[in-house]
This record gives C-alpha cells, sequence and structure tokens, in this order.
DNA sequence: GGCTATAATTAGACGTTTAAAACATAGTTA
DNA sequence: TAACTATGTTTTAAACGTCTAATTATAGCC
C-alpha cells in the first residue's frame, strides 16, 4: 500500500473535472490577483456549490490552499498540474489549428476534450511533430498549403506533383503560430 | 423541448462509459456469434453487475435488444454508434502510430481515451491528413522518416537540406498501414 | 452602526458508474 | 434426478460531479 489518506504527494490519478478546475485555477491566477469562487464558476459553466465543492476536494488532496471565505491559491502540486493541462490544452489546439486547419473556435472545444486523454509522452511526439514541420523546409507551410488545397479540391494522386508545384501564398501563416506553443 | 422521455431518436450525448460498451459489443459481435455478459466484463474490465446494469441502462435507451438472461444484441441505433466509435478509435491508432511512431500498445491506450473526445468532423480531418500523406509522394514515408530521424538525432534546423538528402528505408513500411483504416 | 447587495456556503438531492455479497438459473455430469 | 459448476441478476452501497434552495458571510454605503 503507498499512501494511507493523508496526502503529501498520493499522485493518484485526477478526473477529468478536477483537471479542468486546475487548469482554470492556473490561467485565472494569470489574469486577476485575486481568484473567486464565482470566477471559476463562470469560466467552468457550472453553480458556485459545484465550486465549493470540488475546491473542499482539491483541498483535502493537496492541490489548492483553501479556507472558506478567504483566497483560493494553488499549492505547487496543484500550479504543476494546472500548468502541465494548459500547456496540453495549447499544443492540441496548435496542432488543430495549423496543422489540421480546424477553425479556432471548434479546435478550442476538441482541445478541452483531448487535454484529458493525452499523456505526456505523446503531447511531446504532438510538439515535435510541429517542430519538424516547422523547422523544415519542404515539410512546413508551403507543404501544408498542399493539404488544404487536397482536402478542398481533389484526391487525385495524378494531380500531386502538378500540386507541388504550386505557389500558395494563402495560408503561409499558419505554421508561424507554431513556435507560440513553446511561450513561456 | 427536443425529447420527451421515451426514445426512438433521442441523440442525448452518450457518456464515455456507454460509448464503451457499445464499441465492445460491436466487435464481440463481429468475433463470436453469442455475446455474453462475462465477454463484456472481461473486454472492458469491470465486474458482472456493472455490464447487467449498464445493459439495462442501453436498453432503456434504446441501443440494445436485452431481455434478462438472453442473447444480447445491438440495435440498428447502437450498431451505428458502436461502429463510428471502433472507426474513431482506427483512425486515432493509425494516426498515432503511422505518424507520430508511437508503439501500438501505448497507442491504442490513447486511443480509448481519445476516442471519446474527437468529434467526427475532426476525425475526418485526421483521415484526410493521412490520406494526403499517403497520396502525395513528397509528404509520404520517406518524409515521415525525416520525422524519425529529427526525432532522435536532432533538432538543428541547419541539418534540415542534409537530412532530407538522406535514404532511410528503415521505417517505408509505416505508411502503408494507413490504408487500412479505410478497410469495412 | 445598520442596511443592502453580492458572494459563498451548507443541506439535500439526483444521475452515473462502479463493486461486493447474496441469490437465481441453466447446463453438465455422475 | 441430484449435485455441482458456469453464468447472470438483484440488492445494497459507495464515489463523483452536479444541481436547487435556503442560509450565512462580507463589503460598501448612507
Amino acid at each position: 500500500m503507498k499512501n494511507k489518506g493523508t496526502n503529501s504527494t498520493p499522485q493518484k490519478p485526477l478526473t477529468p473535472a478536477m483537471e479542468d478546475y486546475l487548469e482554470a485555477i492556473f490561467n485565472l491566477g494569470r489574469e486577476k490577483r485575486a481568484i473567486r469562487v464565482k470566477d471559476i464558476a463562470k469560466r467552468l459553466n457550472v453553480k458556485m456549490p459545484t465550486v465549493t465543492s470540488m475546491l473542499n476536494t482539491l483541498g483535502d488532496k493537496g492541490f489548492v490552499d483553501y479556507q472558506k471565505y478567504e483566497y483560493i491559491e494553488l499549492t505547487r502540486k496543484g500550479h504543476r498540474v494546472g500548468k502541465e493541462i494548459n500547456r496540453r490544452h495549447k499544443v492540441l489546439l496548435s496542432f488543430l489549428t495549423t496543422i489540421l486547419n480546424i477553425n479556432p473556435r471548434k479546435a478550442d472545444e476538441e482541445a478541452c476534450k483531448m487535454e484529458h486523454a493525452v499523456s505526456p509522452s505523446t503531447l511531446d511526439r504532438f510538439v515535435e511533430f510541429m517542430e519538424f514541420l516547422q523547422s523544415c523546409p519542404r515539410a512546413g507551410s508551403s507543404w501544408l498549403d498542399n493539404f488544404e488545397e487536397y482536402r478542398l479540391h481533389g484526391r487525385d494522386p495524378n494531380k500531386c506533383v502538378e500540386r507541388m508545384k504550386e505557389f500558395s501564398n494563402g495560408f503561409r501563416h499558419r505554421i508561424k503560430t507554431i513556435s507560440d506553443v513553446k511561450e513561456k
């Protein structure tokens, strides 16, 4: 038996809901000085009592410092998790928008769901894949333009060479945003 | 209000657990003639009472034909869902293994979680992306070999041209498996 | 200080998913 | 057919995440 009910570093698997709260608190913490129950509720589209109860849960598990009616703060452990989930969100969002060219709103929704399903090591592969696309000219933005052309106008393999010769610049900016993921 | 409690085509969002059961039943149906509670329990690593109770839930919602002690069968609606979830699984598995080169066991685990998070339209983009890679020579398998090289041996952009000239054939087979996703 | 508006909490409930324990059925075999 | 074994079901209970309604706390203002 590893962990008795106390806490410290239980490392029990967090539920998706808990991850959502930690991510929300992490982000709110960078946006405003004081984080309130109301803010979290609004961010996650839940009611305030739901937030209170989850804060108690997360407090018991050592992810937030929380005494009722007082300021909400992430512990070091909670901060680590919130930041990691946020990283997943950004990477997946970037992949969905820049590589698959899904519109930002839809991509954000999807990233919200996917971020709980993708392990850190798989996430790293996504990052490496995008970095590769960015660092290698032939694999980079103009190549993605070809994907867009393919998607919209046909899938005939014979068109391929022709397509490769096309100079399209309407989407050249897409790949640039990949580097934003590495920020902070 | 769209649907009164009856059923027919309620289209209520299925939970991940329900999707798992429908997918499992769908797959078991193709493996053996009679599907038993025990089989589902084993497949999903749950206990038999859990299966019984979920079968009742899914029966009420019109996804399975189920009378106690009798054969378990998907309704047309249930079959549609099971097949769709299975499709998501196969597409994601294929992406994770052939494009990101994640090992099959790990990739399967990840696909199991991701399949509940990815919408059909996003899934379609994954498929198109892989089809594009398959249909366009320069974007195809040898290009993915370069990604592998990049991942393992360095990320220096200056190496890129050099890398592009390399002829690597150790991974050439990877891209072939992409077409398997389109089966059935 | 007392009043009021806003914010937060408590209390109680519900639906979902799970499991353990006890019970029921069906099939096989002696 | 009686007994044993497989399988399946019911009952009960728990954890989780959410809600509404009612209550309590905090902060700002006259």
